[in-house]
DNA sequence: CAGAGCCATAGATAGGATCTATGAGATGAC
DNA sequence: GTCATCTCATAGATCCTATCTATGGCTCTG
C-alpha cells in the first residue's frame, strides 16, 4: 500500500473536517465528483468506508478518526517544508495586480476585494482593467491580466477557472413608482431600460424578447452604472443580477426590488487565471483573496 | 508551491541518501531516467539545484539539506500511518506462493531465498515451477506463478519487472585439468560440454558457434544440474554464469574457473510479476524480499 | 409533494510519471 | 592518451490516473 498522491490525502483531510463531499469540494477548488472519486480510491486503499453519509452528513467511521491525526500533521509538515521554502508574505506587498472586471463587476466585487487588501495589510497597486469577455483569454495568457472575474464562460483548457458564485435576476423600479405583486401582468403599461448584454448579462435581453416586451423598451444604455439613478427619477424598470440590485438599493434606498414571473435562470460568476504552473506567488495568494472576498455569504440574499 | 505527487518527495529524499541518480533508481524499483526526470521536476519546482554533480557524486545543496529533515520525517509519518493500516505481517505467514525459476535459478536463487525465508520467521509453502521462457508471462497473468526470475527478457506492460543481476560468464573445469593463463589458445585441444540455451543463457552456445569450438562438443546436455560432477571426473571444460560457477565450485572444491579470452558479455537477470495493483499484500511482500535476496552482495564475486 | 442540496457513477480527456533509446561527461585502468 | 565503464541528462512514446462534464439517485425542507 503505497501513496503516489497527496491530493488525495488532502482531500481526505478536508473531507475529515467539513464532513461533506460538497464542502471539500469548494475548499480546495475542485468538482464534486472530484472528491467523489478520490473517496472512492481511498475507500479501495484503506479497505474502509471511511466515511458513511447519514442525512447529508459524511461522518467519520472509526478508522478515518484514527488516521486523520497523523496524516494531517505530515501534511502540514510538507506544505510547511514546500512552502517554507518559498512562502509570499502579503504584509506590506506594494507590487502591481491586474485585475479584469466588468462594469458591473466593478460595482459590486471592488469594493469587497479592496477592503480584504486592507484588512491583511497589503498594499498592491491594483489596476482594474474593463472586460469585453472576447478579451479575458488573451489578457491572461499574455498576463496583461493576472485575474478575471466574469459571468461569461471560457472553455479553454490553458486557463484555470473556479466557480464563484451564481446569479439570478430580478426586477428594480423606483418606489414610487412599485411594480404590483410577481405575476404574469406586472409589467403590464410599464417601460424598461434595456443593457447591453456585453458585460455577459445575456439573460435580462433573452428576458424582454421572449415575454415580448421589447416594444416597451423606451432606454438602452452599455452598461448598469448609471442606471439607479435613472430609475430613482423615473417610472422604469429595468431586469438585472440580484446581488446588484441589492448594492443599488444601498445607494439609493428609494429603489424597490421585484421577482421575476418566469422561473429563475441563473448565471454563474467565474473566476480565471492562467494555470497553476505559470502563476507567481503574489499571483497565488491575490486568487486566494478574491476568493474568499467575492464567495463571501454576505452577497446572498 | 503545491505538491502532488508523493514519489517525488520520497525521491527527493532516496537521492539525499545515496547521492546518486542510479543508486536512487535501484533502491526505487525505477529506471534511472525517471529519477532524473523527478530530480528535473524538484528543481524546478523548488527554484534550486538542489543535487549539483561532482564527479559521480551528487552533492545536496544547502536548501536540499535545509529541505531532507522535515520532508523525510513527514513521509516516515505517512508510511508509517498507511502502512500501520494494512500492515502485512510475514512472520507465521503459511500460504502458498509460487515461485518460477529456470533449472539453474533453482540452484543459485532458491537456497537465498529459503535462507531469508526462515530468517524472518514466514513458513509459506514455496511451489517451485521450472520455467521455459515462453511460458513465464501466462504463468504470471493467469496467476499461477506468482513470482519469476528469469535471464529471458519479457517486453510486455502486463507485468511488472526489475532488474536483479547482470550475469557474465566463464569457463569452468577441473583442477586435475586445468586450463592455461587466459589467452586467445587456451582451449586448445580442450573439449567441451554444451548446454542447452533452453534456461536462457545464449551467450555460452553462442561463444562456441563464434570461435569455431562447436567441433570440439563432445557432450551435449540439456540443464546445467549434473555438469559440475562430469567435469571433476573427466578433462572437459563448460562455459557458463560465472555466479553459478561459484556455486558449483562451493560443492566441488577440486574445480576451477577461468576468465573467458574474449570480450565478456553479459546477461542481465529479472525478476517478473503481475502489475502492482493486482499484487496481493503477500505477493508485494514476497517480491521484496526475494528481491532482497538475491541481489545480495554475496553473489557478486 | 416539489425543489434544492448532496453524493455517486459513467465516459472523455489531458497531463505528468515512467519507460526505452541515446548521448554527453566523468573516472579508472592500461 | 586511449578505451571501457559508469553516471547523469534528454528526447520521444506511452500509459495511467486525476479531473472534468453530464447524469441520476437519495435526502432534506418548506
Amino acid at each position: 500500500m503505497t501513496f503516489t498522491d497527496l491530493n488525495q490525502l488532502r482531500t481526505f483531510v478536508t473531507l475529515y473536517e467539513l464532513r461533506s463531499v460538497t464542502g471539500a469540494a469548494r475548499r480546495l477548488h475542485v468538482t464534486q465528483p472530484t472528491v467523489s472519486y478520490s473517496l472512492k480510491r481511498l475507500r479501495e486503499r484503506f479497505g474502509d468506508e471511511l466515511f458513511r453519509r447519514e442525512g447529508n452528513d459524511m461522518v467519520p467511521t472509526a478508522k478515518a478518526t484514527q488516521l486523520f491525526g497523523p496524516l494531517h500533521n505530515a501534511l502540514a509538515q510538507i506544505d510547511a517544508t514546500v512552502m517554507g521554502s518559498d512562502v509570499f508574505e502579503p504584509t506590506g506587498f506594494s507590487g502591481e495586480l491586474v485585475l479584469g472586471l466588468t462594469s458591473i463587476g466593478e460595482q459590486t466585487f471592488l469594493p469587497p476585494i479592496m477592503t480584504a487588501l486592507g484588512r491583511v495589510g497589503a498594499d498592491p497597486r491594483i489596476q482594474v482593467e474593463r472586460l469585453d469577455s472576447d478579451e479575458v483569454e488573451g489578457g491572461l495568457i499574455r498576463g496583461t491580466i493576472d485575474l478575471a472575474l466574469t459571468v461569461s464562460r471560457i472553455s479553454t483548457p490553458r486557463l484555470w477557472r473556479t466557480h464563484v458564485r451564481s446569479v439570478e435576476y430580478v426586477a428594480l423600479s423606483s418606489g414610487s413608482h412599485p411594480l404590483p405583486a410577481t405575476g404574469p401582468d406586472m409589467f403590464e403599461g410599464r417601460r424598461f431600460v434595456r443593457v447591453s448584454a456585453r458585460g455577459g448579462h445575456v439573460y435580462p435581453v433573452q428576458a424582454l424578447t421572449e415575454h415580448d416586451l421589447m416594444s416597451q423598451v423606451v432606454l438602452t444604455m452599455e452598461e448598469y452604472g448609471t442606471v439607479p439613478a435613472v430609475l430613482e427619477a423615473t417610472d422604469l424598470v429595468v431586469l438585472l443580477p440580484r446581488h446588484v440590485a441589492g448594492v443599488f438599493c444601498g445607494w439609493f434606498p428609494g429603489l424597490r426590488i421585484a421577482e421575476l414571473p418566469w422561473s429563475g435562470q441563473s448565471t454563474p460568476v467565474e473566476l480565471y487565471t492562467r494555470r497553476e504552473a505559470s502563476l507567481s506567488q503574489a499571483q497565488r495568494w491575490f486568487r486566494s483573496l478574491v476568493l474568499d472576498a467575492v464567495a463571501a455569504d454576505e452577497y446572498r440574499s
